[in-house]
DNA sequence: CTTGACTCCGTACCTAGGTACGGAGTTTAG
DNA sequence: CTAAACTCCGTACCTAGGTACGGAGTCAAG
């Protein structure tokens, strides 16, 4: 089922995959990413390491950790989706968490910036003032 | 209208504060709080020191960065209220962003942890098969 | 007056996710 | 065949916000 056997040098690898030369380099170095044997000198590499680094990529896109993505791809050798369920769901439960600490941030500082806005200029400022209401 | 004229060393500073010898001097290398004079090789802090290291703990309480207090300490001297809306305004703004990427983030997962738990284990999973589907 | 606790100062180290540099070897185009 | 471009490898550097360490000086209690 091969349909291509081609290989290319790191230069190539990372330009198809849209990172640097020496991004690659350090997934190698975290263990994300296999490094070829070296023919003479250069290693070669084929899709299979550029699928992983899009994989790598889009992962990072819906906010996995380069950690978090080496643990999904050591499930994708073992195939346990009930795990990977798992992971995703710890993954959106630490998302709202952050959520909810964020909106209580916002609602802090309009608070702030409303009181400052109806204060006189002789006030003190209540956004700097802060310090003092705890 | 000096109520107290009490001084402390760093030590002292940091426990009333609850943070830590070091951060205290990571500060002071940061610009953020003034170093006083040593009287006989040590320094000495007083109460206007501490309401600092607090204003600090607060500000990064609500989620402003080291750089945007400092900011935030020097528009204190300047008494410049619109200043310091437009900044805790700006805060604010990308605080509101930053919820919106999390929670579409938060969405796709939970599209695929749906996707995958419908089905069967024969499958390839499609968390780990996001790379496949941009 | 000695011992332990504290301070000063500079520097190195930590996490995360890379980026940059430098010297030596290789490959490829002209 | 030569020169540019590329690769290899190790190491240092970057941001943010600190933490840890080490040697030398100092202060306070007993």
């Amino acid at each position: 089922m091969k349909i291509s056997e081609q290989t290319f040098t790191i230069g190539k690898l990372a330009k198809d995959a849209g990172v640097g030369v020496e991004t690659v380099r350090y997934y190698q170095r975290r263990g994300l990413l296999a490094e070829p044997p070296a023919v003479s000198g250069y290693r070669r590499y084929d899709t299979l390491h550029l699928e992983r680094l899009n994989f790598i990529k889009r992962a990072q896109g819906v906010g996995f950790t380069l950690e978090e993505i080496a643990e999904l791809m050591t499930l994708n050798d073992t195939r346990d989706h009930r795990l990977a369920r798992s992971l995703a769901s710890e993954k959106i439960r630490s998302i709202e968490t952050r959520i909810e600490q964020l909106a209580k941030v916002a609602d802090a500082l309009r608070h702030l910036v409303h009181e400052c806005e109806c204060g006189g200029q002789e006030m003190p400022c209540p956004i700097i003032r802060m310090a003092l209401t705890p």
